[in-house]
RNA sequence: CGGGGCGUGGCGCAGUUUGGUAGCGCGCUUGGUUCGGGACUAAGAGGCCGCAGGUUCGAAUCCUGUCGCCCCGACCA
């Protein structure tokens, strides 16, 4: 390809919408343009680096015996209606009409549809295991679409889907595509971690999230700082703190005038935060529902929410903490009614707190555990903290924020159950298939390469991934001798599989110079005035800035062999 | 959904307070001089001032409504 008709409007400044490194580059390489909110075309540079990620993800799919194959964006309601998830997945979902006003959605996963078709073909269990691919784009219609390409209203997924026996033979599965992953992101250039996670509305348990580490990330995780427990923060296990006090006397109430948060209500009554107990108040479909975390600590919604067995948790308001026996600001446990309780492991092993007295301006003193209240449920509630003890070997865990790039999941017997999709096994017993779900990325990778990729000039794309590998620049285009010279190592190095591009424009030196850092491509060849008398062609890295020079004669395995070594770490 | 901000040539912005001929930088076109890190110069092209309504002799500017975009939040009693 040549630069003067490679359609890549590269811009000088930094348009105003963008936030974050990846999605301001993107804009000034002249990558992608926005449609709408969220929405993006994918320019040709891209588009390029888009289908460079996905042959790598279908090299490791098919290695990892995957079959692609490819479903239908638009999805009918009735199989969502089959398994339960029309009504339950919410304004997210982009739901559209046909002309006879029969219901549809734009396919924000694939689970119904894969397991439709599957069920009406799967009879037996010599044809397992079955795992089935595709790569397309995928809808939701986000709370708040941002960060470019990092959270979009489209963009591109692959999602594999493995169909098992038994859920040995899903472990079987769960781990080939967990070192398929393992192998996508490596093979990317990514600096990644994988992490226990939360399994989430899609359901199931047993589920892996491959994190991205970057600051724009949205993701929080914990690692460990002695082992390699990782996880994220809403999925990570907490042990109980037991309390070094003595129980107290009986309960009493006090007056606690405007003191409305822990810290005001600990200060006024000279008592640490971790001697009060937090009750928060949530409402959901089944009502309302009140954890109970130390004042020290923060509620993990996502855990209490697969506690209560509910869809969806929102802060609940004045009403339903009244309607409860409660009143904001002094809610406690004690005395609370028409609201299922459920108490951290921790509150249980607290003495002598400090709880809100739901009444007005007052709070109780000596509140004792299972004497003063007794919660309906007691589970792990609490939000993982910097410096808190590892849940496997107790040292102190470290945050990190991440860009969630994949992400692999048991899903079991859910929505094979849902939608009836079973098998025989070899005793002649109908049997539900065991089911797995395995999403990378695609788009969102491209972004996350280029966040972990950057510097103050532009783009560094790791050569896998990378639009051309080599741009090919004379210095001036009007020089038939330099233009001669470029346009035979453009030719060669195209002849011998180099991804290769020619800057044949008549610019400047300097605006070629620019445009080729911003973009990122990893190898620049200059050709000067003197590239001929000397016999040597320089080469730039764009990773470290180093300049190289080869000879003119044979120089063909030496770019080869710096676009195998230029993202390597250097060996001291 | 709540809060805040912004919509003016392709991009970045000024002008709005105090109504009176629509501006600047970058980019774009043409010519000349330049030519190894976003050149200089001369002449140009390009704007329903987001949209709709209102006030006014007159609206980018004031009023009402509406749409879009961006950021923060959706958080602890």
């Amino acid at each position: 390809m040549r630069v003067s008709q490679l359609y890549a409007p590269t811009l000088r400044e930094v348009p105003a919408e963008a936030e974050v490194i990846s999605h301001q580059l993107m804009l000034r390489a002249g990558m992608i343009r926005k449609a709408a909110g969220g929405l993006y075309t994918y320019l040709p540079l891209a588009w390029r680096v888009l289908k460079k990620i996905e042959a790598i993800v279908r090299e490791e799919m098919d290695a990892k015996g995957g079959q692609e194959l490819l479903m239908p964006i638009m999805q009918p309601a009735e199989i969502w209606q089959e398994s339960g998830r029309w009504d339950v997945y919410g304004d997210e979902m982009f739901r559209v009409k046909d002309r006879h006003d029969r219901p549809f959605c734009l396919g924000p996963t694939h689970e119904e549809m894969i397991t439709t078709l599957v069920r009406s073909e799967i009879r037996s269990y010599k044809q397992l295991p079955v795992r089935l691919y595709q790569i397309q784009n995928k809808y939701r219609d986000e709370r708040r679409p941002r960060f470019g390409l990092m959270r979009g209203r489209e963009f591109i997924m692959k999602d594999l889907y493995s169909f098992d026996r038994d859920e040995e033979a899903l472990d079987a599965s769960y781990r080939a595509m967990y070192d398929a992953y393992t192998n996508i992101f490596n093979r990317c250039g990514l600096r990644f971690r994988p992490v226990e996670a939360d399994s989430g509305a899609i359901g199931g348990s047993g589920s892996h999230e491959f994190m991205v580490i970057a600051e724009a990330g949205e993701a929080e995780i914990v690692y460990c700082s002695a082992c390699d427990y990782a996880a994220n923060v809403e999925k990570a296990d907490l042990h109980v703190i037991q309390s070094d006090l003595p129980a107290g006397p009986a309960a009493v109430s006090v007056d606690t005038p405007g003191c409305k948060t822990i810290q005001e209500v600990a200060d006024f009554l000279q008592v640490k935060a971790e001697q009060t107990i937090k009750a928060v108040a949530y409402t959901s479909e089944k009502g309302v529902v009140v954890a109970l975390v130390r004042g020290d600590h923060e509620v993990n919604e996502i855990k209490v929410l697969n506690e209560c067995g509910a869809i969806a948790l929102e802060l609940a308001g004045e009403a339903d903490i009244a309607a409860c026996g409660g009143v904001p600001g002094f809610i406690g446990p004690v005395g609370l009614k028409n609201a299922t309780v459920i108490a951290d492991l921790s509150v249980m092993a607290m003495h002598d707190a400090v709880a809100g007295a739901n009444a007005p301006d007052r709070h109780l003193l000596h509140v004792e555990p299972l004497r003063d209240f007794t919660p309906d449920k007691v589970a792990d509630l609490r939000l993982i903290q910097q410096g808190d003890p590892c849940p496997h070997c107790g040292a102190p865990v470290k945050k990190a924020r991440g860009i969630e790039v994949g992400q692999v999941f048991k899903l079991f017997t859910k929505y094979s159950q849902a939608l009836n999709a079973t098998f025989l096994d070899e005793n002649g017993k109908e049997k539900p298939l065991v089911m797995g779900c395995y999403g990378v990325g695609v788009s969102r990778t491209m972004a996350a390469a280029i966040e972990q990729n950057n510097d103050a000039d532009g783009i560094i794309w790791p050569v896998a991934i990378a639009p051309y590998s080599v741009v090919v620049v004379p210095v001036n285009a009007k020089d038939a001798g330099q233009m001669a010279l470029a346009e035979s190592v453009y030719a060669s190095l195209k002849k011998c599989g180099v991804d290769a591009l020619l800057d044949d424009r008549p610019e400047r030196a300097g605006v070629k110079f620019k445009d080729a850092d911003l973009i990122g491509y990893p190898l620049r060849i200059t050709i000067g005035p003197k590239t001929a008398e000397q016999g040597q062609l320089e080469v730039r890295l764009r990773r470290t800035g180093e300049t190289v020079f080869l000879p003119l004669e044979g120089y063909l395995p030496e770019v080869e062999r710096l676009l195998a070594a230029v993202d390597q770490p250097k060996a001291e």
